[in-house]
DNA sequence: CCTGTCAAAAATTTCGAAATTCCGCGCTTT
DNA sequence: AAAGCGCGGAATTTCGAAATTTTTGACAGG
């Protein structure tokens, strides 16, 4: 298979964030290399760009390896990641227009439309990537008018890790999952329209928080 | 002259902070192998760590140039920096014990005693270095009790952003500036020693606003 | 005079191999 | 038997050059 470095870098991503490739697992150039028929050096510098935004870890003379994770750094991961958003949010509340309120309005709309046809379906599994997309574009969308660009930029970088730690700590999504995350996501749109900031931030906080497991 | 990748990526860092590399400058690693007496490979990954801490810019198939500084970045850095600092001393002051509390002290009056010098000699330049390590160290110092390795790597790199944009803009430090900072690290010190969170964030607050300008 | 095309030059990216460094394992020594 | 040493294989890092892409600049056409 012979495919070009953007591609290397997207299929690496997304096997990162499915847990295909486990964490703390070696990632050798010259594996990798036979998976895209490219040679090892670019395989490092696709590795290296995956380090920048936290997906893979490296060490000098050491190589690299997928990023550790556990329910401590998910925690740290989490709070961060609360920190960001309520700040994005709150600074999208005072700069956003009516623009900001429709693409959100739109983005919430995707979202429960697939979640309706997840629990219709009730198997998540053809739905994962779709819903997945649907979830992170909310979000993203609830901070795009915050006017930041290193709140946006790190806001996206930690969602990926985000994502990468709870694909590996927690395999499956309950049922009853769906039905609370619903009413969850409609408190935080309703909040952000009504430009209730601090109800807005525990809207976020109550989201986020149930992933947050102390004594690790 | 020859050395090893750590020291061209310590060099290079403390070009770009000392704005020695201007702002939008195309770092070539065919030009700067010259300076370092390597292949152009082995500056092409020092520049891609460059671009992980945020002070180099790269663009696929256009190479990299030195990170772009004008009011509004720096803006953004400044608000970013506030946010991150303000969460980090919070949280250091909830679960900082008492060693904490000495090397924040300790970070403090190694700064005080840097400024008593510059001001006797009444020239900072030939003391520049040590009163910029002294001033990070005390920032960091002040989170280092946060227990989130997120919020202090985050906030080193974005430090060192404020000092590439910083040292791009203001060119030179007034006398006066040096009075000021002083009385406000100390009101930052006591509000953390007093455990007054509100109080401390009013300061970190106070002690980086007035670094934005409106209206670049 | 402006605009679009095309070839030459320059810069970036990729490559495969050489040089260096690290790691496991068996050996010796105490 | 435990600890230290050194060898051999494997992985990482570096290199110089080839291949690709972008930029430049001149020239023809509108």
């Amino acid at each position: 298979m012979r495919v070009d470095t953007p591609d290397i870098y997207e299929d690496l991503k997304r096997r990162l964030m499915n847990a295909t490739l486990r964490p703390g697992h070696k990632l050798k150039p010259s594996d990798l290399q036979g998976d895209y028929g490219c040679s090892a050096n670019t395989v490092r510098e696709v590795l290296h760009r995956l380090v920048t935004i936290g997906l893979v870890e490296f060490e000098a003379q050491r190589g690299f390896r997928v990023r550790a994770v556990d329910q401590s750094i998910f925690n740290d991961v989490t709070r961060f990641r609360i920190l960001l958003e309520q700040e994005g949010a709150e600074r999208s509340m005072e700069k956003g227009g009516v623009a900001w309120e429709m693409h959100l309005n739109a983005a919430h709309h995707a979202l429960v439309h697939i979640q309706t046809r997840i629990l219709k379906a009730g198997d998540m599994e053809p739905f994962r990537a779709l819903w997945s997309e649907a979830e992170r574009h909310f979000h993203e969308t609830l901070i795009s008018a915050c006017g930041s660009a290193l709140i946006r930029r790190t806001h996206a970088n930690i969602y990926l890790q985000f994502r990468q730690q709870m694909m590996t700590l927690t395999e499956e999504f309950g049922g009853a999952y769906f039905g609370m995350i619903a009413a969850e996501h409609q408190q935080i749109l309703d909040a952000a329209l009504a430009r209730d900031a601090a109800g807005c931030a525990r809207a976020i906080e109550q989201h986020l928080r149930r992933n947050i497991r102390e004594a690790a």
